[in-house]
DNA sequence: AGTAAAATATGATATTTGTCATACAATTTG
DNA sequence: CAAATTGTATGACAAATATCATATTTTACT
């Protein structure tokens, strides 16, 4: 069983401020494991009992709407934790965590991160600031979806994807997104987001060869948000 | 200078976890004032030095979009905090807060906040789940702005601004708004919101009498969501 | 009260986006 | 490897929604 002290999760999570002690009582009592890309680390509705460590890999948060589509809420890649909000508001998850890469996982019991809610004021400060950068992005999110076409939000998602995960020595972004997935995340039909991908290629904007896109126009993306 | 006490944002938010003691430090270095239908509390961009008590009324938060158009991402009403995420993601207002109806509001210093962030844990614990509740409200709002037609957003909004904010004796929603904030709520033209509630009153779902409606056929409602 | 300004309403039309159908390519499975 | 399944692509069309124009009503103002 590994330390946790060099863990990634250490570096960009709440978790930086637990000490040596503290983390070697998480270390005694997680569990780690692999989840396998298209597998599901909890269902929307399920009573989590802790919070999921990502050591490695992306996830995606989501949520099945009444007409049968998936809207991705979040993608959430290896440093980051899983599960607080449902954790903090004792409530079932409202979202759905699905690897959209093969994930490393640890998963930290209820009980231990209550214990330090109590007890070390620099990790729930942590938490809350964690969870208050997430309502940000929701609430830019849900201007964008309310008031920006299906072309601008792809152009932005597909800006945002190449920060967040960055891109191959080819050029080509390293997340690998179905045409699906990515209709998911700025919510509108699978038809027309690959058509728009298919109108952005033409115009050059971006280049397509099977599942992997380049970006080769960013300047022109930009300029359509 | 009231005390606190007996005040209703006691009741409904964080500030419930606040002992007698606690209470007073803030009874004396809070600011009350009044902020008429209308103005603004605070504007995006702002940076705030504290956060703000609404002892009555009810504001709009809203992102000003590049279109121009005021999407409005949560309303707030008496009992409630206002200006939290900023106070402790440490960052200026992503959001502008401006009165739908005549507001009491208290100022309470940054520094004080803060301090009861380091001293009081349940306090931090109730910070913490009122985030989480915003954050799961707002995931919920961009499903339905990503997923659901214009028609069922409208008559969902519609719904829950009745069971928020209540009913008058004759039956009208107590909160009034104008169409263009409605349209603001649900992430639409202006038009297309009038056009739409003037359907439903057709339908006999809700009837109109100036700016008062009144649910008529909240089952109906319920159906088409 | 009377005028200006703002909000509401509605029609006509253009644009965007979704849906259904179908074809082809890629991937999985036995 | 072949068959079956799934993902991607594109056309044709329908539906939803935005935009622009213009009345009409309500509200604000001195």
């Amino acid at each position: 069983m590994g330390k946790c002290e060099q863990c990634i999760v250490r570096e960009f999570s709440a978790i930086k401020a637990l000490n040596k002690e503290e983390l070697l009582k998480i270390a005694d009592c997680k569990t780690s494991y692999t989840v396998k890309k298209g597998e599901t680390v909890f269902d929307e509705g399920d009573a989590l009992n802790g919070i999921y460590c990502i050591k490695d890999g992306i996830c995606k948060l989501s949520k099945l709407s009444d007409n049968g589509k998936d809207q991705i809420v979040k993608l959430v890649k290896k440093g980051e934790l899983l599960g607080q909000r449902s954790l903090i508001s004792e409530e079932s998850t409202n979202l759905s965590a699905v690897a959209v890469e093969d994930m490393q996982v640890c998963f930290i019991p209820k009980q231990e991160i209550l214990q330090f809610f109590n007890e070390n004021n620099q990790f729930s400060l942590n938490m809350m600031k964690s969870v208050c950068g997430d309502l940000k992005d929701a609430d830019d999110n849900m201007v964008n979806l309310a008031q920006k076409t299906v072309k601008q939000r792809l152009a932005e998602t597909l800006l945002k994807l190449e920060f967040d995960f960055g891109i191959h020595e080819d050029g080509s972004l390293k997340i690998q997104l179905s045409r699906e997935e990515i209709a998911g995340m700025i919510g509108t039909a699978t038809e027309s987001c690959i058509r728009l991908l298919s109108e952005f290629n033409k115009e050059g904007w971006i280049s397509l060869q099977g599942k992997k896109i380049t970006l080769s126009n960013k300047k022109e993306l930009q300029r359509i948000i």
